[in-house]
DNA sequence: CTTGACAGTGAACAAATGTTTACTATATAA
DNA sequence: TTATATAGTAAACATTTGTTCACTGTCAAG
């Protein structure tokens, strides 16, 4: 790498961190002051050289961050071969737009109980929720049963053409609904924070 | 809920549709045809009404969105009573402001094998690392051990002095490293996409 | 009724925007 | 050495931006 690309990523560095900041690029004032120039033509460049390698776009006049700017890299399998810390082969992946693909539909809850223990469901994770009244069988849904909200695994006997839920917790029987079920949505995510 | 309420719920959802599609704010331009008015003043006037009820907000003459904005609606515990699905009590949550507090020093893994079964971590999730060579006893460390990359929980024996590399699954014995071990990071969360 | 708030139109405008052109200095490669 | 690409300065400019002001129609409350 030379000294002009670390240059240039420096200021992209720059750039992501106001971004994250401020949620929205700067102008080219802004970035005068930003990365040090003095005159508009220099980030006029180095925009350009961006959107060229794709960090940026243009449409409509109008500049925006790729999906490319906010993306993580994400490195292979951990059993892979040596190298997987290296630069080549990375792929890259946006958390927002992994996990959620309808944000109207969409929502966060956060668990507690230990029902969903067997899937690796813990006790202070959050699921994402996708809102919708009908779950195909092994579906994890939010469920309302006896005035109460659980997580429960949705199943359907084909042959016997019934319904019922299940906990992944050998502690818990499973559920059989007398009449209708009441299903709020299905988890599409599981996520964790540690620490 | 009133008719001109629900018109600028209407309206705040396209804007959103709009950002998660080119990452960026229309100009007031480009709101006049997105929101179907044919002054620049209506756009202004709507605008200012999201400032103040905090989806938007405008520095330096700079119109960004906030945190509000993004945020997914975070309901409270399963077990918690009937009303969960209310409009009121709520939280919000933005993903990425969660998860990765430095995207600089972040990446992610995507695990195989099963040795961290146990602390709910299954081949194919997604880990969040974050790059540092130190750890406490119970992290999580992504390490190196006879040339092969493995997530393992890191444990110091205070009184012995000794450090080794517990897996959460019973099938595999715990690792006693004989010269210096190699930690490249920490996980601090854990990702599940379901379906 | 009247009144006032609300939602929107239309035009005008200073300020800021991104772009272009011409030029300079520095470093790299032939 | 010469040539050439790179990184930046400086100024000029049309276009677009967000804002302001004056005005209109509509609907609900007193």
């Amino acid at each position: 790498m030379t000294k002009g690309e670390n240059m240039t990523t420096d200021r992209l560095n720059i750039l992501k961190k106001f971004f994250k900041k401020n949620r929205r690029l700067p102008s080219y004032s802004e970035m005068l002051k930003l990365f040090g120039f003095s005159s508009k033509n220099a980030v006029f460049k180095l925009i350009n050289k961006w959107v060229e390698a794709n960090f940026l776009k243009k449409e409509n006049g109008k500049l925006a961050p790729t999906s490319k700017f906010f993306a993580l890299p994400i490195l292979g399998n951990i059993k892979a071969g040596f190298p997987i810390l290296a630069e080549e082969n990375k792929n890259y992946l946006t958390l927002d737009e992994y996990l959620i693909e309808d944000p109207q539909s969409s929502f966060l809850l956060k668990v507690s109980g230990d029902s969903m223990i067997g899937i690796g469901i813990f006790e202070g994770d959050i699921v994402i929720i996708e809102k919708k009244k009908e779950a195909f069988t092994g579906d994890i849904v939010l469920a309302q049963i006896d005035n109460e909200w659980t997580l429960k695994i949705f199943k359907k006997d084909r042959l016997k053409k019934i319904i019922f839920l299940e906990a992944a917790n050998p502690r818990y029987p499973p559920f059989y609904p007398q009449n209708e079920l009441q299903i709020y949505g299905v988890v599409r995510a599981v996520i964790r924070k540690i620490n």
